[in-house]
DNA sequence: TAAATACTTGACAGAAACAGTCGGTTATTA
DNA sequence: TAATAACCGACTGTTTCTGTCAAGTATTTA
């Protein structure tokens, strides 16, 4: 349950490829499909989106690629997700776009809030530098919980 | 992104309904569609589910209905959507009918299963006694991060 | 035992979301 | 102008979701 479409998890890695030339140009399509196995038709759906959130900017032409629009610092994985999927909604009736009539007496409306309100906070507090650090952030909230502003020892001296 | 299906939703408001008749008999069927507005025929297939998962039980014949296998205080939503929606697996990589062979060099893999955990970790910290209790624990969880056994001010003492 | 109640089971079907492809276009550089 | 690389919209097969339906079984009460 709660998976998330091929379109978000391509997304990510992708952008996780884009982050690794950050500072050294433009990043090709070409490249990103090799580099994670996906399919050039699709990644130009998945990295046109970004580049209308602007996320990412593209650069046309011999030696043009993409790259980000911001330090890998301060791109979360939760706004890419976002672009890519729409906002964290578990049911329906958390979906800004439906919404409910019938919210003061569900039962259940509470807790699939809790829940988002929780994931929501874990991908707005993982950033793309941290897959970039291999992963040593990312383990910690495995444990941890909540990747948020709290903080994980050992967060500010990353190597 | 991350919706739950209707299925897991209908199956927690009906647990809830059969919670709420917990030490005073059976719920039928017709009773939880009524309450909750889901047919009845849709209602069968959940609570046929539950039931071989033996987290609830049944009872046949005028005056039948279900009752909880145990106490509300024992049965999380967890291992409710597990049944229904099998388990939380956010990429296909991460679910246990599936599995990847590229683990090790995936820069994503950790992250994804960092999120799954916690997740778990909220939907197994919360019991059907919660909802139950007007959700007072379930507001709380909602700022504070996770269910788990950390725990949230106040828990001990429901009310 | 007959009637009423209520759960049981498997098959089925329309709708929506997903996953991905394809053909052609535009902009830049050398 | 030729090569490179991003841009764009439409399209399609597959899978999952969201239910419905019909027929059957078990239990209680009169
Ligand atoms: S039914 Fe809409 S909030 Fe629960
Ligand atoms: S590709 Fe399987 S773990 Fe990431």
């Amino acid at each position: 349950m709660l998976k998330l479409s091929t379109k978000g998890q391509y997304g990510v890695r992708a952008m996780y490829e884009i982050a690794k030339g950050f500072g050294s140009g433009p990043v090709t399509i070409k490249r990103i499909s090799e580099e994670q196995h996906v399919s050039i038709a699709y990644l130009e759906q998945i990295l046109n989106k970004l580049r209308r959130a602007g996320i990412i900017k593209s650069v046309k032409g011999p030696g043009g690629g993409y790259i980000l629009s911001r330090d890998p610092k301060q791109i979360t994985i939760g706004e890419i997700l976002n672009e890519l999927e729409g906002p964290v909604a578990i049911t329906s009736c958390l979906d800004p776009k439906e919404g409910c009539v019938r919210v003061d007496s569900c039962v259940t409306h509470l807790l699939w809030k809790a829940l988002g309100d929780n994931i929501k906070r874990f991908l707005d507090g993982m950033k793309l530098q941290d897959l970039l650090q291999g992963d040593q952030r990312v383990a910690a909230a495995s444990k941890n919980g909540s990747a948020g502003k709290r903080g994980v020892a050992g967060q500010r001296e990353g190597r």
